[in-house]
DNA sequence: ACCTGAACACCGTTCAAGT
DNA sequence: ACCTGAACACCGTTCAAGT
């Protein structure tokens, strides 16, 4: 296995390079992904990845769209399923699939995810809204919302957090900023709690919107 | 003006470096903003900017709570209004100072956004939460899942906006991913109609809450 | 005291040259 | 046919040397 490679076809499978480029995101972050360290690990050269891969964007989209893959298969099956539960599954799906990447999530600011995989989310999510009753135009910025609440929630909880609040800190906090200090007095708030509670707020939201429709 | 900048206290005060900063990146993106080039447009050197700036992630933090000083300037006075007023009204002022700065979003991945002008913002915000009878641990929730939704709409405001689908394409999509298309007919839909959908869904599902709690 | 060119150790990408 | 070292044009950052 660790033997040069020859002259001859391709032994290095596309799959291999982007399980490998995820292996590195995971251990190292998104900032050591570079097509040099990608190259040296598979012990190949920068070169050779250009005959599979246009550019660096597309070997990070296809990196990217692995995420989705996970979140995919995630979430069961949706069809039949009341909205309430497949709108929430689809969520949490996405939302693991991130947490369990959390240094690839700086990959997903450098494109739009569209690939398969975050397409086939989009479709299947989609699929149970319509089924559900729900007007087109309604169901995709129902959809939309969705994509982005998650989205804003997976991209900073990659970040540090914002740190530890000394005591000396809190208390220059109350003078300047006295709201700040007394809800500070509840934190930390865990990510995933903060999730759920947004997630409830949109479900809610559309249980509302839609009772007003049927009355 | 255009003169050699001569020995003596520095006349580059960091106001002016991180104007031109943003203006780079208002006109030329956020991949455009080197400390090469910065230096370069300021008639000045990069190590001159390193004596300003600790590195370059300190002085995008700069020019990022720039974009939250409009948005803290674009909200009017909060207090003693009612939360729903205050909410949306908070929310738009940090969609539109982003908005108005496309070039600037990919920025925000960098780090969590925590420079004054965002603390202050959330300051303001929480603060007529709590004058609304929010309790604070609700409070912290309530203003985390706006930060959080606004932050994954502008983000991908940005982008190109995945493209035209052309009818070729539609009829493929038709095939393989039929929600998709089916919703796609109603599309294009704006992007300010779309945030404008999910925030009246966080509102109301806070009211529902509310409502919950006051029964 | 403040500024600067030049250097260091990296990037993504390409291409002539190897086998 | 497929792979590769070396090059090109960039980065962020630092430092000895200028005035």
């Amino acid at each position: 296995m660790g033997s040069r490679r020859t002259p001859g076809r391709p032994p290095l499978p596309r799959a291999d390079i982007i399980a490998k480029a995820l292996e590195i995101v995971d251990g190292q972050g998104a900032d050591a992904l570079s097509m040099r360290t990608l190259a040296r690990e598979l012990g190949s050269s920068t070169a050779t990845l250009y005959r599979h891969f246009e550019n660096r964007t597309e070997l990070v989209a296809e990196v990217v769209d692995h995420l989705f893959r996970h979140a995919v298969s995630g979430v069961g099956e949706l069809s039949g399923m009341d909205w309430r539960q497949a709108y929430r599954q689809v969520a949490t799906a996405a939302y693991h699939a991130m947490k369990n990447h959390r240094g690839a999530l700086p990959l997903l600011l450098e494109r739009v995810p569209s690939g398969p995989n975050a397409m086939l989310l989009r479709e299947r999510c989609l699929a149970v809204l319509l089924e559900n009753g729900f007007p087109p135009h309604f169901a995709a910025r129902t959809y939309a919302s969705l994509a982005r609440y998650v989205l804003g929630f997976a991209i900073q909880t990659g970040g540090t957090g914002a740190g530890a609040d000394t005591g000396a800190l809190k208390a220059a906090l109350s003078q300047t900023h006295p709201a700040t200090a007394a809800v500070g007095d509840a934190l930390p708030i865990s990510l995933d709690e903060e999730f759920a509670f947004g997630l409830d707020l949109l479900i809610a939201g559309l249980a509302h919107r839609l009772d007003e429709r049927d009355a």
